[in-house]
DNA sequence: CTTTCATTTGAATAACTGTTCATATATCGA
DNA sequence: TCGATATATGAACAGTTATTCAAATGAAAG
């Protein structure tokens, strides 16, 4: 018998390719990782306030201005952006910018709208 | 005066700034489409579910098996990526077929996983 | 037509998440 | 030091969501 797999496909309808996709599954942890990204991406607030710093570096103020929401709205979900490392900030007096922390922010985004267009 | 927005920035810092960044936004219906888009990567059960369609079309069962998941909690999560077009099927039989709709799945992963590798 | 098998669907529950409101911290100027 | 301003934080509430369980389709075989 070819088969061996002791703790895969007693049921599966097929147990060769359960087994060859099972062990090909990157790790939980890294799954669970790129899934929290993503959930970060996932709120229409927060791709609002990613979409306001495309534009150019903005205070806490002014994207609550900008997108029509309260300050402490727009601090909790930078807090959250600040976390994953898609937003840096600097500080200026009383004033906090905020601004993308790197490319993979519009890179991921350009995906997302690029599928939405159809 | 150069300022002239009356639904903008009344209490802002910097009110030619965010009415320059607000008249850029997309629609309201865009970024909450695109926010929707991401919200189904941000699960890791469907993340489990679309790298096991990596590597091969699978049946039901088997993406249960693969991913130690009751088959009816798979079924519900395949009916979300049916809706968004990220995975399509073949019945054959009392058996059906999932596989990845297009590439825009691969390609959007791949830039999320980018981001995680830092 | 009845049984069996693979999948789907619906309802219910439990866990999570975003906003609001109130309060706290931090910086600057008087 | 005191007050004003910008931002951050904590608790609570409301809305959302993933899983489970039970039941219902849909399809093939006898």
């Amino acid at each position: 018998m070819s088969q061996s797999n002791p703790t895969a496909s007693e049921t599966a309808f097929h147990p060769d390719v359960v087994e060859h996709v099972r062990a090909d599954l990157p790790s939980d942890e890294f799954l669970y990782d790129l899934a929290e990204l993503f959930k970060v991406f996932g709120d229409s607030t927060r791709i609002k306030v990613l979409f306001a710093l495309f534009e150019s570096e903005l205070c806490v103020g002014d994207i609550a201005q900008v997108l029509n929401l309260s300050q402490s709205a727009v601090s909790h979900q930078l807090r959250i952006l600040k976390q994953c490392k898609l937003v840096k900030f600097r500080r200026e007096g009383k004033t906090v910018y905020y601004s993308l922390d790197d490319d993979h922010v519009r890179s991921i985004i350009a995906m997302g709208a690029e599928h939405i267009e159809d």
